[in-house]
DNA sequence: AAAAGCCCCTGGATGC
DNA sequence: TGCATCCAGGGGCTTT
């Protein structure tokens, strides 16, 4: 689920809700992908000042700081009043004076880390290979494009690891090289100036649509006040294995990289 | 340094 | 119906 739009929504939708709420408990479900333990109880007692987002990391900050929320692949957020009896994938409740904030997240691939100060070996450990964030000004063309000439992956890989860019997970980097016209199996290094320029473009048109959309609900998604979204019924290749593309007709295709789906229009993308 | 695999975990869809 | 297999929005870690 969650790539950089749906965590962007989910951000949108929580942090002026949450902001200035008083950490009242928590309450822990099985294990995320690093277990919180006893650090739960340092929560208690801080307020949250604000929500920030770096990649697919939501950054809330406290008066004593940071708890870093990561959604996995199936995880979502819900802030609300009152929540119903913790069900068998809530892992983690934070109870407010504002409202219990609770993660979602079945296959547990989330994770939720407490960073006491600036000086968090996990956090920066976490946040240090980050890449640039697509809907800045960093983003800027001739850094993308040598950083593209640096590496002789498959650009699709490239953009899914997320030290050069940030953000772009596996739906996004499809449409995102559909829109470039980019063959998602094309070496990163052999992109020309031009074309990464039109990548770097793709990219951001297509993530800053999503978020407009509230993101793309493919099964369960929604953000932290319940709502879906509909950016994937506009994908123009993602899961569309087969079927015509939308704008020249031919069959979309499927392969596989690196474990995960790519799908690509063998005519509008031929190299 | 960069690339390629492996693995964490649960549930839904598909096929026999 | 039951069971096995494959696949899913991520990414840290280990091995080449």
């Amino acid at each position: 689920m969650p790539e950089l739009p749906e965590v962007e929504v989910t951000r949108l939708s929580l942090a002026d809700r949450i902001a200035g709420a008083r950490i009242e408990s928590v309450r822990l479900g099985k294990p995320l992908r690093w277990p919180l333990g006893v650090v739960a109880e340092a929560l208690v007692g801080r307020t949250v000042r604000g929500v920030r987002r770096r990649g697919k990391y939501l950054l809330m900050d406290l008066d004593d700081g940071l708890l870093l929320l990561h959604l996995g692949m199936s995880g979502s957020l819900n802030f609300a009043a009152s929540q119903p009896p913790a069900g068998a994938h809530d892992h983690f409740d934070l109870l407010t004076d504002r409202g219990i904030l609770r993660l979602n997240d079945p296959r547990r691939f989330g994770a939720v880390v407490y960073a006491p100060g600036e000086d968090s070996a996990q956090a920066a450990k976490l946040l240090g290979r980050l890449g640039v964030e697509p809907l800045t000004d960093a983003f800027d063309p001739a850094a993308f494009h040598a950083g593209l000439k640096r590496r002789h992956a498959p650009v699709k890989q490239v953009l899914l690891a997320g030290d050069l860019v940030v953000g772009v997970g596996n739906i996004y980097a499809s449409e995102a090289l559909f829109l470039a016209g980019i063959r998602p199996t094309l070496r990163a290094s052999r992109i020309s100036r031009p074309r990464a320029e039109k990548l770097r473009s793709a990219v951001r048109d297509v993530l800053a649509r999503a978020v407009a959309k509230g993101g793309s609900t493919l099964r369960d998604f929604s953000s932290a006040d319940g709502q879906a979204g509909y950016f994937q019924l506009e994908a123009m290749v993602y899961d569309r294995a087969g079927l015509p593309c939308r704008v020249c007709g031919a069959a979309v295709k499927s392969i596989r990289q690196g474990q995960r789906a790519t799908y690509f229009c063998p005519n509008c993308q031929k190299s």
